[in-house]
RNA sequence: GGCCCCGUGGCAGAGUGGUUAUGCAGAGGACUGCAAAUCCUUGUACAUCGGUUCGAUUCCGGUCGGGGCCUCCA
């Protein structure tokens, strides 16, 4: 099955055609670690997880890179301010930021470097920048000459002349043209910094990036990721710097982007305090139900992440696991065991329906057509009484682990953590009750399911006896 | 000003040149002591005006409306 993505570069739809079929190689950006994660962080968290889930079933090996900046302007201003030391800071947030994506269902990326490891790589890189006349040194700086590169500008579809029209920051005395930009800047006394031919100082924001992804993934790579904001300047600026470096005639074959969150219909910002950010979302909902949210809208579509838009995303999932509940006692082989056997067969599809849900990943990562799927799969799942059942099933859970969805068991998910009643409590009550109904006593059978159901414990009589589940 | 995106039923949100998206919410029914869950049935949907076409929500153009980027930003 081909893959096909929509290429920024190009603004197409193209089948992803690897430049080594047997090795995947992408890079992501990843976040500036200052503070909690937003929902906005983990809109591109969850998409390029979704789409290293999906590479994984298509090829033999996949290694997906995604840095953490912990050198910058912001992180070294919160530091000052909160008296925290940056190493402190940073260490902090990160494992922070870890630890929630960990919550909402993503797979730590194969390498996850950090901007502070690589200064040495991105001086070297910036010394092969001078040398070939594409970089210069300026009081204390080392800044990109963008004239020296024709191409620039070819990602965004800017020319420079546009640019420096529509600049709306005053432009540094010391830059030869009004487009160049910053590689590599001095440090005061009290601001952290490297030593380099160029003083005491550190790096730009861009430079890490180029560093990192050569680094880890070489001079040229498959797929580069981030957030549509991020397109100009900085893939722009990237581009500018691996290409120029290395004399290759891209960074790489093809660039991705995702759309912005808004929150409750307005922008995201700061100023408005309008922001979600992960950590709290999480006290309150399960990571799954903020990750289909977020897998809810088309990727590159603009996602407006809302209370009520969670409360449907549980509505959704509530469905789904009651179809596994339902399914429980369905034998279904194991989905980690049978993946191995079938990345093979992805190519040449012989059995359709194992495909189902892949097939709408693998069309631009059409979440939402995935998730109706899903849900397609579990409505014929409730209704069939026939032999297929393990096989839906079995799709169900294959599909849904392509998504990182029903990762957990239905039981967990409905009665996991009532931690303000124990399980036997329950159990006894629900003796009572059944004891109740059978006297006809139905009164206190309803006052024993309202009593639980103050608790936050819904019961439900079905044709095998009574079960519960939190609500 | 330049570049780019979007406008689908109460809500969310796919998709397609002619045939049911899907889910949530709502209505009716089956089942149930009553519920819940599940199943069945149900709703004039495609901003607007032109054009192309046998036929357009789907292609083209205009209009209106909304949004993003233009060196802080996922």
């Amino acid at each position: 099955m081909d893959l096909k993505i929509s290429n920024t570069f190009s603004r197409e739809k193209e089948i992803l055609r690897p430049i080594d079929p047997e090795h995947v190689r992408l890079y992501v950006c990843g976040p500036t670690v200052y503070d909690y994660a937003h929902i906005g962080n983990a809109r591109p968290a969850v998409v390029f997880d979704v789409l290293v889930r999906v590479l994984r079933r298509l090829f033999p090996r996949v290694t997906y890179v995604s840095n953490i900046t912990d050198i910058e302007d912001k992180i070294i201003d919160r530091a000052k301010e909160s008296g925290e030391s940056i190493v402190s800071l940073t260490n902090r947030t990160a494992q922070i930021y870890r630890e929630d994506m960990a919550a909402i269902g993503v797979l730590p990326p194969d390498v996850e470097p950090r901007a502070t490891h690589h200064v040495p790589q991105m001086i070297a890189l910036m010394e092969v920048l001078i040398a070939k006349g594409h970089a210069y040194v300026a009081e204390g700086h080392v800044l990109f000459a963008v004239p020296s590169m024709p191409e620039y500008g070819q990602l965004s579809r800017r020319d420079r002349d546009e640019m420096i029209a529509g600049a709306r920051v005053e432009v540094a005395p010391y830059k030869k043209d009004p487009a160049d930009f910053v590689l590599w800047k001095p440090s005061d006394a009290d601001t952290p910094g490297w030593d380099s031919p160029w003083g005491r100082g550190r790096p730009g924001w861009h430079i890490e990036c180029s560093a990192m992804a050569a680094e880890h993934l070489g001079e040229t790579f498959d797929i580069h990721g981030g957030g549509l904001d991020l397109v100009f300047p900085h893939h722009e600026n990237e581009i500018a710097q691996s290409r120029c470096a290395f004399g290759t005639g891209f960074m790489a074959r093809y660039w991705m982007h995702n759309g912005f969150v808004v929150v409750e219909g307005e922008k995201m910002s700061k100023s408005l305090g309008n922001f979600y950010t992960v950590h709290e979302l999480l006290e309150e909902w399960p990571g799954e139900v903020i990750r289909l949210l977020l897998l809810s809208a088309h990727y590159r579509a603009p996602l407006d992440f809302t209370k009520a838009g969670l409360r449907e995303a549980k509505a959704q999932l509530d469905r789904l696991y009651q179809a596994l509940e339902l399914a429980k006692d369905v034998p279904t082989v194991q989905p980690h065991l049978e993946l191995r056997n079938q990345e093979r067969a992805m190519v040449g599809i012989d059995h359709p329906q194992a495909y189902y849900v892949a097939e709408a990943l693998c069309d631009d990562l059409n979440t939402p057509l995935a998730i109706s799927r899903l849900h397609s799969l579990a409505s014929r799942l409730n209704k069939t009484q026939k032999e297929d059942k393990p096989s839906l099933k079995r799709t169900l859970l294959q599909g849904a682990e392509l998504l990182g969805l029903l990762q957990s068991t239905p039981d967990a998910w409905f009665r996991g953590e009532l931690d303000n009643i124990k399980p036997i409590e329950i159990e006894r009550l629900i003796a009572a009750r059944a004891n109740a109904r059978k006297a006809k006593n139905f009164a206190e059978a309803d006052r024993i399911r309202d009593a639980l159901k103050a608790k936050g414990i819904e019961l439900e009589d079905g044709p095998a006896g009574t079960t519960c589940k939190r609500s």
